[in-house]
RNA sequence: GGAGAGGUGGCCGAGUGGUCGAAGGCGCAGCACUGGAAAUGCUGUAUAGGGGCAACUCUAUCGAGGGUUCGAAUCCCUCCCUCUCCGCCA
């Protein structure tokens, strides 16, 4: 959520900061609206200080043995009601307005980055560096073609169980699945990360404190009965860790690596990736999440990224790092770099984990503050995926398919499947 | 699912209509004492919004919303949540 102050002092700047996304807002509107509240809780705050003085003279006046019955008292009386009038009506025009305010805060995106690259459209995203040798000959098969000739998952039987896009790994590659969140969780955990193993299903506060609430309902899916949503990402568990809550700065930065299966309706992507573990409505993923102290957010955005391209380099999985531009990047991010991992088999990089900086932006909209001295200020959080399993999976099969038809695994990894390769059954 | 209890500040806990943002304790911070520490003593210690250079000050907040009243943490109504016991269950 951005800042309602802002938007009163300067909402031609924040609207152009907005705008850069590729969609102009008007928040002249908002700014009235916010004036006139501003005015009301003035009025009103006037009219109650004048009641609440009142309440303490004939308190005061009754208790000096003044006759409650009396014309004084009864006088003080009538102003008291009179005054309670003024503000009830004060009060609900007031409401009306602040639920207004929040109600349209709470659909503007986050504002980029100055280091944000402007862009229109993801070809304008900027590759900032790669690493790793790609495998490029001719003749490689796709990570598909590679599963099911291995017997990994089962994609008809799984229409049966729920519908398409859900997968049903089986054998090596349940194995394969289960050892690759071992592994990051692990590899994560060494590096200081705090695991956690939050609840799938989160409430609508969850899900509007992290942003994907109220503009992207059509995207998760609800429970008929319950205030409860599928969780889209860990991303939101891990932000309402600490909702309402104001975070000691000394217990600052707070890092943590959480497993979770995310669900995504992916509406419109009908016929897009149909086949094998591109694009699911449930996946896997193993998800890092920073609350940082705004004065030491500086760097933050690069070590979260460089934390989850060590997975890839474990893996000895090529990959490119993206700087995401103004059209492209989230909701709730001021920058995003996003990991692409090298396909040998489709000859082409797919996202693999995405790590983006939000500033106070989801702080904000879930009230989690830290506090130091008599301080208290917005947390800054970032978020990046390290990494997305069922596309790692995809990319090991991919890249380590041999000649003979099977697949070379990392030795990374051996420890952690119990074997060097995949190899039919 | 059945029965009961309860939601007060960072925590514990008092408060059943009047100057209560809220006793007391714990914790935390500062100061004093000490060679240093412990113990002790003193002082301070919520959040949001408004005004002020500041000291400071006004308003709101005792689960949420509504009601009664000049005045509500305290009375009434509705909702939410938590806990305990029983049943069921991974």
């Amino acid at each position: 959520m951005i800042d309602q102050r802002l938007v009163r002092d300067n909402p031609v700047a924040i609207a152009r900061q907005i705008g850069r996304r590729g969609h102009a807002v008007d928040l002249i509107k908002l700014q009235v609206i916010l004036q006139q509240q501003r005015q009301l809780e003035e009025e009103r705050s006037t009219l109650q200080a004048q009641g609440n003085r009142i309440g303490k003279e004939v308190g005061l006046k009754i208790k000096d043995g003044a006759d409650p019955g009396g014309t004084e008292i009864v006088s003080l009386r009538d102003e008291g009601n009179f005054i309670k009038k003024k503000v009830s009506v004060l009060e609900n025009e007031e409401k009306i307005l602040t639920s207004q305010i929040r109600e349209q805060l709470l659909t503007y995106p986050n504002p980029p980055s100055e280091e944000c690259p402007d862009g229109s459209s993801e070809a304008d995203n900027v590759e900032l560096r790669s690493w790793g040798t790609l495998r490029q000959e001719q003749g490689l098969e796709e990570h598909w073609q590679i599963a099911e000739r291995l017997n990994l998952f089962d994609t008809e039987r799984s229409v049966r169980i729920a519908q398409s896009r859900f997968i049903t790994l089986l054998g090596q590659g349940a194995r394969l699945e289960r050892a690759l969140i071992n592994f990051m969780l692990d590899r994560h955990t060494a590096k200081g990360y705090r695991e956690v193993l939050p609840p799938v299903l989160v409430n609508t506060a969850s899900l509007t404190g992290s942003g994907q609430l109220p503009k992207f309902a059509e995207e998760s899916f609800r429970c008929a009965d319950d205030d409860l949503w599928l969780t889209p990402t860990a991303e939101v568990p891990l932000t309402s860790l600490h909702r309402d809550e104001i975070i000691p700065a000394d217990q600052l930065p707070l890092r943590y690596v959480a497993y979770s299966p995310c669900f995504r309706r992916e509406a419109g992507s009908y016929g897009r990736d149909t086949r094998g573990l591109i694009r699911l409505h449930q996946f896997n993923k193993v998800e890092l999440y920073w609350f940082v102290h705004p004065d030491q957010s500086e760097g933050s955005h690069e070590q979260i990224t460089a934390d989850a391209e060590a997975i890839l380099q474990a893996l000895e999985l090529p990959y490119r790092v993206l700087d995401l531009c103004t059209a492209d990047i989230g909701f709730s991010a001021q920058r995003t770099f996003d990991l692409e991992v090298w396909l040998p088999g489709a000859g082409a990089y797919r996202e693999i984990s995405s790590c983006s900086i939000c500033g106070d932006f989801q702080a904000r909209r879930s009230s989690i503050r830290t506090k130091k001295g008599k301080n208290t200020q917005l947390v800054h959080t970032l978020n990046g995926s390290g990494l997305a399993v069922g596309r790692t999976m995809a990319a090991l099969l991919e890249t380590g398919q041999q000649a003979d038809g099977s697949v070379l695994l990392p030795k990374a990894l051996v420890p952690y499947v119990g074997c060097d390769r995949l190899q039919p059954e």
